[in-house]
DNA sequence: GAACTGAGACTGTTGAACAATCTGGTTGCC
DNA sequence: GGCAACCAGATTGTTCAACAGTCTCAGTTC
């Protein structure tokens, strides 16, 4: 009776696996932090062997790269792990969009209610929650093709996208245009104008590719240069 | 994803869960098959932990249920979990008609070669190779998409759909239609005629869903009556 | 300065052990 | 006879300790 599990029954591994998640879409773990097992497993309190399970869903998650005899390590993404990753939200985002007007209107609901948090996280100038608030919009906007595993693969291909915010400089009032541009595309979708959502939303994947990428090179020249003129 | 490397750096976890994989979307192990980790772990001559990891990636992808203190099953394919999938082949699948201008000639070269495969495995009437073939072509398909995530997603998917077909009743002859309407898929998106290509794309797989869906129902339709008359 | 070498650290994997939980059958009671 | 409590075996979830294999890196040697 000493941690009472208010969910569904969830075995060890699984916690471990949503916290160490957790830390890493955070940036409390940096890319390229690695992740050695014996400490870890001390510091959360669970055996080498449970963890190394967590590690191995966080592998599959494409969140840490695993290299036999390497170990475990925060996984850097490349500019081509981004123009991949941009492939698949345009994708899915996109065909949600064709997909919006046999949507079910509590999803769009949901939609609209995403879209309201992030302009609430705006007003209240809290940067660091603001990304997060905007992703959420996107992932109910794919919720939209009610496909529980499109849902899941859209979560996860986020979560990958939050390892290069986490090492990008805070833009701070910056961020808020994109919610602008968020609000545009939710109402265009619930109007019905469904081209002109479309329009709006490559022209915003564009420019957000644009920007991770320039981060992205941008950290891996840093890394690179560290690492030469160590 | 996670069977890339062919060539060397493979865990034994990753050996053991390609086996499983392997007999499971075969139909060598059926849907509802429990998998008990101390009889496996001794089959396959590796440790209960290292099975464990196994067990916990296909649960990952989606081949088995994994439920607290009840263990492994091969995961028996709902209705829903049809319909899902289905969406996701649409979505994933139409995107990359849609995309074929763009994609480079040799996927498209590739593309035609997984055809013409399944249209040798239906001159040999090798019927048991057919479906599996033809599931390559809709996998060439999407990589047009040119997006290693996108590919890997639907690489699982079709695992999962290959759950259904191993309780289908082998149709023989019966497959062969399907192989000449991927031709005509295949050979539509080669000539540019992508609205076409679409809408054949659509009749297709309204047709496929329809039938894994009556196959699907007519399966639990029996298990239910086994167990109750049990 | 470059190649060899050896110690230490870490990973990969195993086997045994124990607690918690589920399952099916048995007992006892009405 | 039917039903509830219950008990024992089986299976899972998790831990721990151990060992071999591999990597890293500093020190040594040429």
């Amino acid at each position: 009776m000493s941690t009472q599990n208010s969910a569904a029954a969830a075995g060890r591994p699984v916690l471990v696996t949503d916290v160490l998640r957790e830390r890493i879409v955070e940036g409390d773990l940096p890319p390229g932090t690695p992740l050695r097992d014996v400490a870890l497993s001390a510091e959360l309190g669970v055996s080498r062997n449970t963890l190394r399970e967590a590690l191995r869903t966080l592998h599959d998650e494409g969140l840490v790269t695993q290299q036999l005899h390497k170990g475990t390590a925060v996984k850097t993404l490349s500019a081509e792990d981004v123009t991949d990753i941009y492939i698949a939200r345009r994708t899915l985002e996109l065909s949600a969009i064709d997909a919006s007007p046999l949507a079910p209107e509590p999803l769009l609901d949901a939609m609209e209610a995403k879209v309201a948090a992030a302009e609430l996280a705006v007003s209240a100038e809290a940067w660091d929650k603001v990304g997060t608030a905007s992703l959420r919009f996107h992932q109910s906007l794919v919720a939209l093709l009610c496909s529980a595993r499109l849902d899941g693969f859209f979560r996860v291909t986020i979560a990958q996208l939050r390892l290069a915010f986490a090492v990008m400089a805070d833009q701070g009032a910056f961020q808020a245009p994109w919610v602008a541009r968020d609000r545009e595309i939710c109402d265009l979708v619930r109007g019905g104008r469904r081209a002109d959502a479309a329009a709006a939303l490559r022209l915003y994947l564009d420019d957000s590719e644009r920007t991770v990428l320039d981060a992205v090179r941008a950290n891996s020249r840093t890394t690179t240069a560290a690492k030469g003129k160590r």
